[in-house]
DNA sequence: TTACAAAACTAACGGTTATTAGTTTTTGAT
DNA sequence: ATCAAAAACTAATAACCGTTAGTTTTGTAA
């Protein structure tokens, strides 16, 4: 019967919501049950209700924090002075210390998104689609300014947003190679290429 | 009661995993039942285990063999005669071509593999790894010889395979952009870089 | 036409799920 | 110490899950 303990400044249901992020992370949303989230947080499962509203609430949560704050950032840099280039690898740092620093919840918002019920689902969906946008077009304007290749920017955009994603599976190797390398040496090899 | 159909030359177990393949694909593997399984294949659920033993042997046929059509041209690929970059290439125009042509299955193997139970978990990821160390050897073996900057070949592998992997995102811009466009402009950048 | 195997069916199993209702305990302010 | 609100509890619900057992239908080869 102990409670649910708070961080200073946090209610319980934002304890909940974290510990639903790292659980719907390892086991996957539909995977993971409501008991199994109540045992993490020491309690019975019929308890998490005096806090939230349902299970899919927790992921709507997790979701639109995360997609919140990567469109909130792609504006602030978009809207800079500095070349297309350098706010290019502004957006690349940024998204790369998002996936370290906030593994859990980044995590279950790149993968879960489609067990959303609608309207998040659309609403989820349309997120998405401003930051890629405004990525798109970024690289548009580096390529008529000449700082960028004629390449297709959509399919530059996937690549890059694909490659800085794929930094969930960064864990296992954490050991070996410092953040400071990895965040540099990926930001050059999608800014500069791999070959000399 | 009509008989699941057949193509020539497949078993009624081959149109049951392509079948969960789509189904796992959108709903997730967790999600998806056997009873919607069997409803797309026009059959009862119990219907089913006439022809296999389990949910999970349908996860396990999907992950394993497309883990091992990978790690089989990977292979192929290293002991040829060509260069590094060339063989690298070769690997990134293979791997793109598999996600959109085997879109269905190689989508389950890179996001539902966490629910094969033991040993083919351990399994999986085995053929994983070698995948990845692979490519990871050739990059070294192109450092090495000034082919390739000298980055920390761990990241750039994962750079590549994440942009690669990255296509599941694709469907919806098929039309716009021609796979030779993309193929194309994937090599490029992950190779050359973006910027002039 | 008969006979056998393959492949479908219905009915049902025990187990798990998210959630509700109703009750008791704990906490914190007066 | 008292009282109300917050937060825990137990018990139970209906729905759904994968799977088994037993039976009937279908297709094919003799």
């Amino acid at each position: 019967m102990a409670k649910i303990i708070t961080q200073k400044n946090g209610t319980r249901k934002d304890v909940i919501i974290q510990k639903a992020a790292a659980l719907y992370k390892s086991k996957s949303y539909t995977a993971a049950s409501m008991r199994e989230l109540a045992e993490s947080l020491g309690v019975e499962a019929p308890s998490l209700y005096n806090h939230i509203g349902s299970k899919g609430e927790l992921l709507e949560a997790i979701c639109f924090r995360t997609g919140n704050r990567f469109i909130d950032q792609v504006r602030l840099i978009s809207e800079g002075e500095e070349s297309i280039v350098q706010k290019l690898e502004a957006i690349i740092r940024f998204h790369i210390r998002m996936m370290l620093e906030n593994f859990d919840e980044v995590f279950v918002a790149n993968h879960e998104w489609k067990h959303l019920q609608e309207p998040f689902l659309s609403d989820f969906l349309n997120i998405r689609r401003t930051y890629e946008k405004s990525i798109i077009d970024l690289i548009q304007q580096g390529i008529d300014r000449g700082e960028i290749k004629p390449l297709n920017p959509y399919v530059a955009v996937l690549t890059i947003l694909s490659a800085v994603r794929g930094l969930e599976f960064w864990q296992r190797n954490k050991k070996n190679v410092s953040q400071q390398v990895l965040e540099n040496d990926m930001v050059n090899h999608l800014l500069n290429g791999l070959t000399t």
